[in-house]
Order: structure tokens, then C-alpha cells, then sequence
DNA sequence: CTGAATCCCGGCGGATACTG
DNA sequence: CAGTATCCGCCGGGATTCAG
């Protein structure tokens, strides 16, 4: 009842105003995906994080998971009274839920690859 | 046998120099999704395909189309002895196994919208 | 170790005009 | 209708430096 209003209209990301096109960027983001699969069942330290997704920069690994963080995606905790700095990052319910998609991006791209590269081939070398 | 080479390992988008990373990339750019979902099950004309991707320009679905054709996802059928220029596009078979992987972003960002707007307003305001 | 702040460049991508 | 060509602003994202 609360809302009858033009704003209570199914999501679309085929319209040109849609919020839902803004989400659906963020999973295409650079490394949105790689740091979501990563954290796949484990509770991982930015150091880790970032060693694992090859030639992420700090600057981006710490904008991409402020911006999951903000998303409410994954969570962060961090021990302060430690010796040295120490941050683990973990899925949320919300980000556990995207888990299943960008593990199909994954494979699909890693199964599709050489596919894709021939067709590349034909495409300059067939014309 | 005539593959025993170093080449011949299984690709991983977690690989700083694996080419997987960029079939990854290709699933998240701006239009291909929408692009992908849009021809799933039907032909359509570059004019139809531009109005259904609310917001795309002439130049970035050509740009879209012209990639997606090289990657042997989608087809292009060009009629130049009609009296109207007319251009026909359809998935490969290539392409419509992408269709699951494109249609599961599309309807987790649309599910989970509210979700992560609502996530947004708390970090923010809570902060 | 984790992260904020700057500098800076390539290129994504929109707007516009022109062609067949 | 279906493109190609050009100009150009914006920002993604890397390298580097500084801080807690």
C-alpha cells in the first residue's frame, strides 16, 4: 500500500533510466568479479586479495571493495590492536548471492576462449 | 600431441596474462550484455537493436555489433538489394550459450537493486 | 600491512556531420 | 536505414608518494 507510486515499477535494465543498468555495471567492473570469486568461502586479507588477483593495483583493490563494501557485498573488519595492520574481507549474504553469477562469467570465458580467439583469427585472416 | 607446449595450460581468469581476463572484460562491457539478451531468440535489425537498448549510440552498438561479430558471437546478414538498406542480426551458436550467463546478470541486478540502494542510504547515513 | 592522496595518460563513449 | 569519420570531454585506472 505504501507505494502505488511511478517509482514501484519493475526493474529493467533495458531502460535508458533504470538504476538496475547502474548494478549491472558494477558486476562488469574490472575487478568486481575476480575479488567476488575470490572470496568465495573464505575470509581473506587485503595482502592475500591482492595477491591472488594478479596485477591488481592497491588503489584499485581498495576502491573496488570500498565500493562492494558500500554495496553491501562484502563485509570489512579490521583488527587495530594487532602489532601490524591487519584487514579481512568477507562475503555478505547479498554478495554470497552473486557468487554463482560471476562463477558462470568465469567459466564461460575461460571455456570460450580459444573459440573466440579462432574466430578471431578467420575474422582477419578469412577476409 | 602436436600441443605439449607451454601454451597449453588451462586458462584462468586470476592469471595476470592470461587472455581469459579479456573474454571477462568482453561479458562486462557497457552494451554486450544488453546486446546478447536482446537477440536472444529472435533476428533483429541494427534500427530494432538500437531501440530496444534504450540509450545506446549508433556508433557504440556498431562498435558492439562489429566485436561481437568477430568474436563469433552474433551473425550479420547485410540485404543490399532491397530498396531500404536492411542488416539482420542473430546469435551464433557461440553466442546463445552466453545467453544464461547474460541473462543471470541481468536478473540479479534487478533483483538486488533495492537491496544495495538500501545498503547505500545506511552507509552513508550511518556513517 | 592497509590505505589515502596526487599526478597523469589512454581510451571509452557521446555528439555531430557525412556517405551509400 | 545502416553505417563511417571526427572531435573531444570524462574518467578508469596505473604509478608513485605519504600516513597510521
Amino acid at each position: 500500500m505504501e507505494n502505488s507510486h511511478a517509482e514501484n515499477v519493475a526493474p529493467n535494465v533495458y531502460a535508458a533510466v533504470c538504476p538496475s543498468r547502474e548494478v549491472l555495471a558494477l558486476i562488469g567492473e574490472k575487478w568486481v568479479s575476480l575479488v567476488i570469486g575470490a572470496l568465495d568461502q573464505r575470509v581473506l586479507r587485503f595482502g592475500e586479495l591482492k595477491r591472488i588477483c594478479e596485477g591488481v593495483s592497491q588503489k584499485m583493490l581498495t576502491q573496488t571493495l570500498r565500493k562492494l563494501e558500500r554495496d553491501g557485498l562484502v563485509c570489512r573488519q579490521a583488527y587495530s590492536d594487532e602489532l601490524v595492520m591487519r584487514v579481512e574481507y568477507r562475503l555478505s549474504e547479498l554478495g554470497q548471492t552473486l557468487v554463482p553469477v560471476v562463477a558462470a562469467m568465469k567459466l564461460w570465458a575461460e571455456a570460450n576462449l580459444k573459440a573466440i580467439e579462432q574466430s578471431r583469427l578467420e575474422y582477419g585472416g578469412g577476409a
